[in-house]
DNA sequence: ATATTAATGGAACGTTGTTCCATAAGATCA
DNA sequence: TGATCTTATGGAACAACGTTCCATTAATAT
């Protein structure tokens, strides 16, 4: 008998989809989104471009992949049903802080639309409005404001990632975002210069909860 | 005298900063964000790369200014201050059809932070916030919400745009949507399965008008 | 007229995503 | 067991991109 167990003991190095998108997700979260090309992600499977071009379509199916992968651990993770709110405000947590520690599913939320992880993050939404007491009507429009605040803030925190050379340190980082606000003419830009000077002590979560908050608060009031 | 007068009758077609944005407008509005690059944009200058270089520091930077251009066009247009409300109303709406025409305009706002034109809706917002009267304390959050559901919609719908084969009947693109979001486990996915069938005959403006209504409410209701 | 600076345009460089293809490994069948 | 066919591999080659370099020209100042 030299058939060997199906799919079961090939030879241990062979390629498959999942090698390939866990070496990309360690790819990208040492080194940065840029650092991710077929040819470092070849040189870390010790294979060639081609060899990963026979388990993936291309670089963008690889990155969806990539995201889905974070993403769907991150939200079967934090389930809170006891409240509704609770659960809404726990799937936003838990978008934003997934977000702060791998800045790339940001960019990949973003730029693609309508991957999975954006329909699980919806569905983890919308039931949870059904529960709230929310009309059928009203539901899809909520759910929308709401996805869409949380991919706001991805894109952004993930801009920002991009931008930071890496661990600088953050109130540093924030006294320079307040500094080039300031530039501008005061004169013109009022509102932005009283902000700046809340930006040095201020928490993004904080006040991307506030934002959760204020939208279901909406939410409620209009029904 | 051979001076001519100071920058003014200079060879006619002498290359600026100006006249290499707005061809850049011209190819990203015409052929995509795609076609835009420094080959094209040399071409249709009837120039080489290095020329461009000499008056623009990097792609970015030509982006930036791209961007910037387009909405501070469309900023200065659309003021209606007799209420608030509906100051920022036309200010979302104003963003929301500009990446209708320009799409590019949406993934530059959502991939590079805190740039000039984020500034403009950022104040053009909290202006209108401290006119509503809502307290100092609360305006930053505030028009965080409403910037970063603008920003979020904004990159989604240069998302659509940029998979949209150009001029793809619309109503079998929103139907190609429905399809994907059906092909999910109904049981695993209700709530998607259930707006699923709200698609088709659905306005991205009004639903993206909602949400602006749905977050002033809720900015209104904490008070 | 001459020297200096500002501006130009196109060749060349290094890197990227992707394709191609000769080859090897695994499975199937005689 | 050996022959054949499918699956999978890895590295070379390609086209396109952003960017840099540099020899050359136009405009200005001396």
């Amino acid at each position: 008998m030299r058939t060997r167990n199906q799919r079961t003991d090939r030879r241990t190095d062979a390629l498959s989809k999942e090698r390939i998108v866990d070496a990309a997700i360690e790819i990208l979260d040492t080194d940065g989104e840029s650092a991710l090309t077929f040819r470092t992600l070849a040189a870390r499977l010790a294979t060639g471009s081609g060899a990963i071009y026979w388990h993936v379509a291309d670089k963008n199916e690889l990155l969806t992949a990539a995201a889905n992968h974070i993403v769907a651990r991150t939200l079967g993770a934090s389930v809170n049903d006891a409240d509704p709110r609770e659960g809404i405000r726990a799937i936003a947590l838990g978008v934003f802080n997934v977000i702060d520690i791998h800045p790339w599913v940001g960019t990949q939320l973003s730029r693609e639309p309508w991957q999975t992880a954006m329909l699980q993050i919806f569905e983890g939404i919308g039931g949870r409005l059904r529960a709230l007491g929310v009309p059928e009507q009203a539901q899809f429009d909520a759910a929308s404001v709401l996805l869409n605040y949380i991919l706001g803030v991805a894109g952004q925190n993930a801009a920002n990632a991009r931008l930071l050379p890496r661990e600088v340190d953050r109130s540093a980082f924030l006294a320079s975002i307040a500094a080039r606000w300031t530039q501008h003419d005061p004169a013109e830009y009022p509102f932005v210069h009283q902000v700046a000077a809340q930006i040095p002590n201020h928490d993004d979560q904080e006040q991307f909860l506030a934002g959760i908050n204020l939208i279901l608060a909406g939410i409620e009031s209009t029904r």
